[in-house]
DNA sequence: GACAGCTTTGCACACGAGTGCAACACATAG
DNA sequence: CTATGTGTTGCACTCGTGTGCAAAGCTGTC
């Protein structure tokens, strides 16, 4: 295990030396479904484990034509939902036998088409999109150089590409029912500046759901999605002459941030005086000093999901949309 | 940027034959430094961008002896600090021209080993392991390899890895004299049952800080690293015949569980009744209903001395150890 | 012993790129 | 016109691996 000198790499062709065979055994020799005797095979075991030998997954990615590399192309990382989708996915690309490499695409939009790029300077087996749009031109070239792109929570439905969803309409749907059941008829919705389509189809949701109903709906978006926004929700909702009684938030984080601020700047109890739903179950939200009635992002069938994309044979014919289901947490936020 | 028809990447050859140049001038047009004349260049770069050609960095890597790639190896991504560090991580070694591959290493410990197997595998550039113990024979085979090595809140110090920790004896001697500051003298400590060497190094130096001056220190260190266990620790402690009037707790979220705790469970105020410090600096420490003073950990001088680790030229003749300073954020649970 | 059938092995080529070396073109000075 | 120097270009080799093909070896049956 230890018996080398010089830095560097000690290539297959060092082993098949040791081992007193040609470099061709070696490689079969670590080629499952080759054929090699058992004696040979041995030999060969025991020259690259003298010697440290380990095959070089980019060579043989130059001939095998997969890499075994999955590009995840991520903004905000350190938010708890994609940390914890970020956590998942690793996890299981690598039970898949592939690794991820991740591209972070924070700040400017344009780093996004810089980040695909990357992906095909590595010739990543696929891209995962967990965040901001990319241009369509870049998709084409991902299309045509056989790349598979997966993108996760997006808008864009394009012959070629899958796309994998969370199907807000229905959850916002659900919150609003809940709310009525509860009593509440004066409603509001917490979103922020980030126009993304899930946040925004969730804001949407819940207002054409509640239209629906003949209710109208106070919203605030603004600023980026915190918990400071959600406080700064709080102090102009709260404020008014006719404050809600329900408010559903678009994301946990601003939720708590609403809460806290409901609660220690307005002296609100909850859910007595104000009932709230966030989205996510983040883990906070599972917190006594919040207890927050949400709706949980299904992470590991969405990580599978994604894996069966990456693996799967052949690509879709047309346009995949694959839209999951959120199922609802209940705790302690919604009066019952 | 569209004109091709089957699938598949395209080569240097093909550009090459486009441009009607030889493949020689189509790699020197992609090679910084190399001699190419304006002319041929920019049929180069047309013919290229027509073809939607990306120079392919695993051949590149082939021969170049260094792949660009770096090695995160990870576990509990989804940890509010480690994410931020990773965040942190990724984004600095992109501007680095570097690219991250996250292996997720949570779970049983031997897959640490497998994880820098991996890493060899591809040839990194370097690995840094932000979590686990790697055995020593892998270590070995690391350096044999030319691998470079960087641990990160560890306390193996072995020559030829570098190794970058925080001052935990030192934060947890302020977190001490803070607390005696404030006129607590009933102190107690909140860990885990991880030992891993930054929890340990903080309860130790707490401890010992506290023995220095002549005070006894209760302890509780049961459960993961997270909430519920800082819960369980507060109702231990608080249960006592002779509570603590401030404890200190080795992670922020641990700190989070034990104010709820100490909050709903025994109607106690902080810090009238009891003062509270954590470690991390996380999100949630910041937010009103938690206000708690901590020690930030310094995310981006961290990430920016690990880059320069990465790219300086020369390995350290022998066992390199920076120690980083945790400043003192001061917020509100300290009687003051 | 001859022959068929199967397994094992090595040769040689391919993958996609970087680069030393020599050939070449061109400009300038003598 | 020749000699010298400078800047480009292409050939051919290299990196570490997988694999088709043919040769070689082994086994078993008639």
């Amino acid at each position: 295990m230890k018996s080398r000198s010089g830095p560097g790499f000690v290539s297959a062709q060092e082993v098949a030396r040791l081992a007193g065979v040609s470099r061709s055994a070696v490689s079969r020799t670590f080629t499952p479904g080759a054929s090699v005797s058992p004696d040979t095979r041995e030999r060969v075991l025991e020259a690259a484990d003298r010697l440290g030998y380990h095959v070089n997954h980019l060579a043989r990615g130059l001939i095998s034509q997969t890499t075994g590399i999955v590009c995840l192309v991520v903004s905000d990382i350190a938010t708890p939902y994609l940390s914890s989708m970020v956590d998942a996915l690793t996890r299981r690309l690598q039970e898949a036998s592939k690794v991820a490499m991740v591209i972070n695409a924070t700040g400017r939009l344009e780093k996004i088409e810089d980040a695909i790029r990357q992906t095909l300077h590595y010739r990543a087996d696929a891209t995962v999109v967990l965040s901001g749009s990319p241009d369509r031109a870049i998709i084409q070239t991902c299309l045509d150089s056989g790349q598979r792109l997966i993108l996760l929570n997006r808008d864009e439905v394009l012959p070629g590409i899958r796309n994998v969803a969370l199907d807000n309409a229905a959850a916002a749907r659900q919150a609003l029912h809940a709310f009525l059941k509860a009593g509440c008829r004066r409603l509001a919705v917490v979103a922020s500046a980030a126009r993304t389509p899930s946040l925004v189809g969730r804001e949407k949701g819940f207002v054409d759901a509640a239209r629906s109903v003949g209710l109208d709906v106070a919203t605030w978006s603004d600023g980026p999605t915190a918990h400071a926004t959600g406080a700064a929700g709080a102090r102009h909702l709260l404020a008014r002459t006719d404050p809600p009684d329900a408010v559903f938030c678009v994301t946990d984080l601003l939720a708590c941030g609403f809460m806290d601020a409901a609660r220690h700047e307005f002296g609100l109890r909850i859910p007595e005086d104000l009932s709230v739903i966030g989205f996510d179950d983040i883990e906070h939200a599972g917190w006594p000093s919040y207890a927050l009635t949400t709706f949980a992002q299904p992470v590991a069938e969405i990580a599978d999901h994604v894996v069966s994309c990456v693996t799967e044979y052949d690509a879709p014919a047309d346009a995949s949309r694959r839209l999951f289901a959120a199922p609802m947490v209940w705790r302690g936020t919604v009066r019952r």
